[in-house]
DNA sequence: TCGCTTGTTGATGG
DNA sequence: GCCATCAACAAGCG
């Protein structure tokens, strides 16, 4: 599930549910903390509160009034709060437990992502490392100047997060759709009005997907309401997707409203 | 059993 | 150095 709209609603979801509150203990499966062990993780976080979370691309990061618990969901990570579902579940994989009772927990079926511990604010810097900046906050113009510096298929740079952080492959699919942009261009190929273009529908998709929750399956009007369906068809135009591999990952789109080579026909 | 999956990383090759 | 591809990680599903 989470891509950067995901993970949005996971930052607001634990400022509503850690934040203020004090930690108790904490439990952690320890293949799941990646850069230190579950009993240092309790030690460090123990009788600490949280403050406001902050989120980067599909990074959460829990501040606290010490060090960060930073949280990467991977393709199937949640957070579940105890007072919505009081029962822990086997794929419960960190348990933050509140002196007043309640439990934070972050549930991820399969292991992709982790936790990772950071004591001040250079070690979260180290831990996401060279993040590009964040999709939904990111300014025209250096969108711009990062397109104008890169090569290569387009669909690759959205979802290489030191390009820009949060795109994955759905919203990818996405993005490319509503651009009418095949997944295969060639950045270099892109004329002045492809770029513009691309820019404004990167942000119309990720602020829409963050305003509209659930938007997978939900907005007809988009890409991702039929793909990956059998027979699936083109929203706009009623063309079959056609399914095809782009930057290693399954890529749906439609043959006709994005047309590889731009001096073809693109339809009316 | 195999293929596939909304993510990331490291090795390899052009 | 840049970019593309692939395997690995891991667990569940059809």
């Amino acid at each position: 599930m989470p891509e950067l709209p995901d993970v949005e609603q996971f930052r607001t979801f634990f400022h509503a549910h850690a934040t203020g509150r004090t930690v108790r203990s904490v439990e952690a499966d320890p293949t799941i903390v990646r850069n230190t062990d579950p009993a240092a993780l309790d030690r460090a976080l123990r009788g600490r509160r949280f403050e406001d979370p902050d989120r980067h691309g599909k990074w959460l990061i829990g501040w606290t009034d010490g060090p960060a618990l930073l949280l990467h969901f991977g393709m199937t990570g949640d957070l579940v709060w105890s007072g919505e579902d009081p029962h822990r579940h086997r794929h419960d994989r960190l348990i933050l437990a509140f002196e007043d009772g309640n439990e934070l927990r972050y549930r991820n079926m399969r292991k992709l992502g982790g936790v990772w511990l950071a004591h001040d604010r250079e070690e979260v810097a180290q831990v996401i490392g060279a993040l590009g900046p964040d999709a939904l906050s990111i300014g025209r113009s250096e969108f711009g100047e990062r397109l104008a510096r890169r090569r290569g298929g387009v669909k690759a740079a959205l979802m290489d997060q030191t390009f820009v952080a949060g795109v994955g492959n759905i919203l990818a699919d996405e993005i490319l759709w509503q651009a009418r942009l095949h997944p295969r261009r060639r950045i270099e190929t892109l004329d002045e009005a492809e770029r513009a273009t691309l820019y404004t529908v990167v942000r119309r998709v990720l602020r829409e997907a963050v305003r509209s929750y659930d938007y997978v399956g939900r907005k007809r009007s988009w890409l991702t309401h039929v793909r990956g369906i059998p027979g699936g068809t083109c929203p706009r135009c009623g063309t079959s997707l056609q399914r095809a591999t782009a930057a290693g990952r399954t890529t749906y789109f439609c043959p006709r409203c994005q047309a590889a080579d731009p001096a073809v026909g693109s339809g009316p």
